[in-house]
RNA sequence: GGCCUUGUAGCUCAACUGAAUAGAGCACUGGAUUUCGGCUCCAGCGGUUGCAGGUUUGAAUCCUGCCAGGGUCACCA
């Protein structure tokens, strides 16, 4: 048991002698001293002045006498204002560390018998992947990680929005200018391929948009639908009514959207939409075939980035089943039908509002799909305790609609959902936008970082004796985990600056650093051989006492990790460790100490800080390196 | 406009969910090493935690108002 606890407990057990009432667990808090005073571990007396009634201080000295007289760790006390500062005997951080040392997998809670399902990723399957998604996909990684290292079974998994109008988009480009193109003909990767495809749908669009437009403002209507001209000539007649720019220009990207409609394009793209639902056999193959190229694309970005799933849900499957439910919802009066025909849920009960789920013509929105996953999940893992949904905070509002939509349907399990919200990644420059050209694609970026670590590495590295083959992989782990580590080191909630020049930066609070102090370890170990034994009854340096103080933390850390989906908490865990482990390889000698039991002690410090940086970074997904 | 969210050192981020004199890195300045990997270590500089009130023994943290960013309010996904 650790002196955390042993404090606590005997205050517990004891509370009514000292304090003449009984106390809560919350109510102790015991943190570490701080530097500039005297001791190790400090208790928070205010908690418990009243009960006393005595001002801090006495209190304090009350506190501190008992603890001191019960718990023989305990050397000595003092008190300063309300904080009751603890030294413990060093002997005792020996005797903690021991334990530590039988423990190969240190940190790594026992099993739960519970799991969680973390849903990560899921791309549309008509662009590739960008900054954006590597956030997203280094998160949802490490959260499983981390839920696995609290002793859960985790289930890794994707929605995959493969169907839709975007998807139609790019096929009909590709008919219509493929000329049978295929990404090996075309020398690119499949994703790109009908992303590119994705974009002429985009430039052909807007082409034909602009020439109606053109036609419509010198009052030539015969593109459009009758039924819509009405409303387009008293959009144009408020919009001339405008003096303000920005209200015309509102009313304007109306007039736009109803004429981008009107194209024959889009009425196209409609029709094939349509006909994929009625799974016409020549659409539903350009689909297969074009869904397979992206889909080849994504798993070599996938691969490179180090990630896996454990099972995949394709959205062309389960809107169907999201269908079925907000039919039945609606016939047991849980949603409502407008006039049109359109199905709602009123939600306005829960703070929110209503909530379209199936159009007036039947078809599927993306909630539709959503609730029909969710149901689909459990159904499949009935044994879940929770699902952790990895998506952008631009849609905190659409999760909680699905959880409170889950719940009206009657599913108690909604409570355990969980919307892993992160925020935006934005650049120096401002906002990526796709329109703009401004998106840092996700494999460029990786390349850039590891041919940036390939000439660091080459410059100053320890690479002698390295395969080819050894030195690329050491290259990948160095740019990949400087990625991960800059991405990852930051609190998810919050959207981040990405500098490209930073993350390449390998000096500070770097993966690269965290990944050097790692192989320097090792280049330690090479050279101790087998380490022996120690006694007891060494005498502790400072910095060795704040070593092992920090190794204690990590169990400790990995829980808080867990239970906040903070990878953050992980790598800035890691990046103090690796301080405190510099600091002390910086003032003290290991081979030259004379004394065996203390060059021991000591080896063996290094190579546990070895293995505890591993073992925390490989919850982020970064390999550290034994040589670079 | 309604709702959500953010505002901490020149810059990028912390602060154990209410505790002591708000901490790191980068940048800048100055030091250390005949030593086990100098991608190291130590020190200095840098703060009215957006502003104004309130609650509390105690507030960056909770409440109210204001200011400034971002998101969201689609028969898009």
């Amino acid at each position: 048991m650790d002196i955390h606890s042993i404090i606590s407990e005997n205050l517990l057990t004891n509370a009514t002698e000292l304090f003449g009432t009984e106390i809560e667990a919350k109510q102790i808090q015991i943190q570490p001293t701080k530097k500039e005073f005297e001791g190790d571990l400090t208790l928070v007396v205010f908690p418990f002045v009243k009960l006393l009634r005595c001002a801090p201080e006495q209190a304090g000295e009350k506190i501190g006498a008992f603890l001191k007289e019960n718990v023989d760790a305990i050397s000595d006390f003092n008190v300063v204002k309300g904080f009751l500062n603890l030294s413990i005997s060093k002997g005792l951080y020996v005797d903690q560390f021991k334990e530590i040392l039988k423990n190969e997998t240190y940190g790594i809670q026992p099993k739960s018998g519970k799991m969680y399902m973390v849903e990560y990723s899921s791309p549309n399957t008509n662009k590739p992947l960008h900054l954006g998604h590597l956030r997203n996909i280094f998160l949802g990684y490490s959260c499983a990680e981390i839920l696995k290292a609290n002793g859960h079974e985790v289930i890794k998994t994707q929605i995959i929005n493969d169907r839709g109008i975007h998807i139609c988009k790019s096929m009909l480009a590709w008919q219509k200018f493929g000329n049978g193109e295929t990404p090996v003909d075309a020398g690119i990767k499949g994703d790109k391929f009908v992303g590119k495809y994705y974009v002429e749908f985009d430039k052909a669009l807007k082409v034909e948009t602009s020439a109606i437009l053109e036609e419509i403002e010198a009052g030539n209507f015969n593109s459009i639908d009758p039924s819509q001209v009405e409303e387009i000539k008293k959009l144009q007649a408020a919009r001339d009514q405008k003096d303000e720019e920005k209200d015309q220009k509102a009313i304007q990207s109306k007039i736009t959207e109803i004429v981008k409609n009107q194209t024959a394009l889009m009425k196209e793209t409609k029709e094939m939409l349509q006909k994929w639902e009625q799974k016409e056999p020549e659409v539903y193959a350009l689909w297969q075939k074009m869904n397979g190229w992206c889909y080849e694309g994504f798993n070599a970005t996938y691969e490179r980035m180090q990630v896996d799933f454990d099972t995949l849900y394709y959205e062309s499957d389960t809107y169907l089943l999201g269908k079925d439910i907000v039919l039945k919802g609606l016939e047991d009066g849980i949603f409502y039908q407008k006039e049109d025909g359109s199905i709602w849920v009123d939600l306005t009960d829960e703070g929110l509002d209503h909530k379209l789920l199936l159009r007036s013509d039947g078809t599927a929105v993306y909630m539709t799909q959503d609730i029909g996953t969710a149901i689909e999940r459990k159904k499949n893992y009935p044994e879940l305790k929770g699902i952790i949904y990895t998506v952008g905070n631009e849609q905190d509002y659409h999760f909680q609609a699905l959880f409170k939509i889950l719940k009206k349907l009657g599913f108690d399990w909604w409570e355990e959902c969980y919307h892993l919200s992160y925020g935006m990644v934005e650049l120096p420059e401002g906002k990526m936008k796709s329109r703009e050209g401004t998106v840092v694609d996700a494999d460029d970026l990786m390349a850039e970082t590891v041919d940036a670590a390939k000439e660091m590495t080459q410059e100053r590295g320890h690479i002698e004796g390295m395969s080819d083959e050894e030195k690329s992989e050491l290259y990948e782990n160095i740019g990949l985990g400087g990625l991960k580590y800059y991405l990852l080191k930051v609190d998810p909630k919050r959207k981040m600056m990405f500098n490209p020049q930073e993350s390449i930066d390998l000096n500070g609070n770097t993966g690269p650093f965290i990944q050097y102090t790692h192989a320097r370890i090792q280049s330690l170990m090479r050279k101790a051989g087998t380490i022996g034994d120690f006694d007891s009854n060494i005498s502790l340096e400072e910095v060795e006492l704040a070593l092992i103080k920090k190794l204690v933390e990590f169990p400790e850390v990995i829980q808080e990790a867990g239970s906040n989906y903070s990878p953050a908490l992980i790598a800035n865990y890691t990046y103090d460790l690796v301080k405190s482990f510099n600091s002390f390889y910086q003032s003290i000698s290991i081979f030259n100490e004379e004394n065996e039991d203390l060059k021991n002690f000591r080896l063996h410090l290094s190579k546990k800080t070895g293995q505890t940086v591993n073992i925390a970074m490989k919850l982020i997904g970064v390999n550290v390196p034994d040589q670079m």
